[in-house]
RNA sequence: GGAGAGGUGGCUGAGUGGUCUAAAGCGCUUGAUUGCUAAUCAGGUGUACGCCUAACAGCGUACCGAGGGUUCGAAUCCCUUCCUCUCCGCCA
């Protein structure tokens, strides 16, 4: 969310923030409902220090044992008055507050203006494409003979969209989290965190999910709860409604299953392990001082990028452009990983930088300098998302006759195994 | 799931209708004093919003888990709800 005073001070920015996003935003309206609001306020309090100031008079009144009958008929008025006007405040309140949690965040300066993702430009590229003599194919051919996923049987139990692992694709994917949380605890920093995997909807608003895109999510009726999208939504609620008191940066990491309808997503590449209603995915999370978080975005998204290296898969990263960007988001930078037998670049993580729009929403600050609480800045990437990077490893390290080659920081992991065979099926 | 107890300021904890603009203690902080430390004394010590501003200054309003109600007036009475603790039951 927007602090209703920034578009105050600058309404001329605000619109052009928001018209890079493809949105054109009446900021006047809300500037209008903004004043009613200010003017209600003040005319309601200006009745609640009259009648505090009459009732303190009549209590007096009556301990000296006097009439107090005439202020206490005035004051009951003053009491319908205020209860009149209290109404047209909380409405002000919440119409305003509802149409600013339904508006995204501005992007940075630095974001590139653009329509869609055609407009996002690729900022570095990482290792190459393996060399392979033979006509690579694509993971769910791997993963058949390799013996390794159970789609039909998946979709057996839950429909479309859902993956089932077993053999040595249950252990790679157990063996991928291991390495990713050591990786992140140990040398980048991060304490881990296992966090609840259902939460209610004022998490789901603080992290900007809500109200917009309920569609998107996975909900339980009869208890009231969601399904978590992904780890940034436990992660960054454990401090809501917090105060840090000179313990930032702090930085989280976790593991959780990601629970995504995928409403929007009909007729993408949604084929093997491409797009799933359930995923595995390591999160990042930081929250940082206000002056330090596009340093931490390049070190977050540095963080992700460290995973790809070690296991030695080519990638790319990209800015995304203002059109391109999620709700919250004020800046965002997607890792790509190549997957050869499809020839396509897949999305592993997404690095934002939210400033202090998830924070505001959630009401996550610091003590400055002055010792004022003010809003931190929130980030998230993740490092990284399980299917598809099991989609690069298979297909990167696929050989001629089908089988895969581990990559060597997780044989450790795997009991020490380096290749997985064809002949794995049983 | 059943029975009971309880949610008050950074912490402990008083407060059952009108100087509560919340006692007291601890913590923190400023100053004074004693040659250091310590001790003692005095003062300060939350958040949000609104008004006014050069101001993180001043004035005001709200906030005692949350929401609603009664009342001239609610931390205090009533209702709803969430959470915590204890005991019992069930259970990975």
């Amino acid at each position: 969310m927007l602090d209703i005073r920034t578009l105050r001070n600058n309404p001329e920015t605000a619109r052009r923030k928001w018209a890079s996003r493809g949105l054109d935003v009446d900021v006047d309206a809300l500037l209008a409902l903004d004043d009613r609001r200010r003017a209600v306020i003040a005319e309601v309090e200006t009745l609640q220090r009259q009648r505090n100031e009459e009732s303190k008079r009549i209590g007096q009144l009556k301990k000296a044992g006097e009439d107090a009958d005439g202020a206490m008929e005035a004051v009951r008025e003053i009491g319908q008055k205020i209860s009149a006007l209290d109404k047209e405040r909380g409405e002000a309140e919440s119409r305003l507050a509802e149409q600013l949690m339904g508006l995204p965040n501005f992007p940075h300066d630095s974001v590139p203006v653009g329509a869609d993702e055609s407009a996002n430009p690729v900022i570095r590229t990482w290792g190459q494409a393996p060399e392979q003599d033979f006509e690579p194919q694509a993971h769910w051919d791997l993963a058949e003979k390799l013996g390794i996923f159970e789609f039909q049987r998946a979709a057996a139990l839950s429909g479309a969209g859902f993956s089932c692992l077993t053999g040595a694709g249950a252990r790679l994917s157990r063996a991928l989290i291991s390495f990713m949380l050591d990786l992140h605890t140990t040398e980048h920093g991060y304490t881990e965190v296992n966090a609840p995997y259902l939460v209610n909807d004022e998490a789901l608003r603080g992290t900007g999910q809500l109200p917009k895109f309920a569609e998107d999510l996975y909900r339980l009726p009869a208890d009231n709860l969601w399904l978590i999208p992904t780890a940034e939504v436990p992660l960054t609620n454990l401090y809501r409604d917090h105060i840090f008191e000179g313990e930032l940066p702090v930085n989280l990491t976790g593991h959780t299953p990601c629970f995504r309808r995928e409403a929007g997503a009909a007729g993408k590449m949604t084929r093997g392990m491409n797009r799933l209603h359930q995923f595995d995915k390591v999160e990042l999370v930081k929250f940082v001082k206000p002056s330090e978080s596009y340093e931490a975005l390049e070190t977050l998204t540095g963080h992700a990028e460290a995973v790809l290296q070690k296991l030695g898969l080519h990638y790319r990263v990209i800015t995304l452009c203002t059109g391109d960007m999620g709700f919250s988001s004020a800046k965002t930078y997607d890792i790509e990983l190549w997957a050869p037998g499809q020839q396509a670049w897949l999305e592993v993580s997404s690095c934002s930088n939210f400033e202090d729009y998830q924070a505001r929403r959630a009401r996550i600050r610091y003590r400055n300098e002055n010792g004022k609480p003010e809003f931190v800045h929130t980030l998230n990437g993740s490092g990284v998302a399980l299917p598809r990077l099991i989609v690069a490893i298979l297909e990167q390290g696929q050989r001629a006759d089908g089988s895969v080659v581990i990559p060597e920081v997780l044989r450790p992991y795997m009991g020490g195994l380096e290749r997985i065979e064809v002949t794995a099926r049983a």
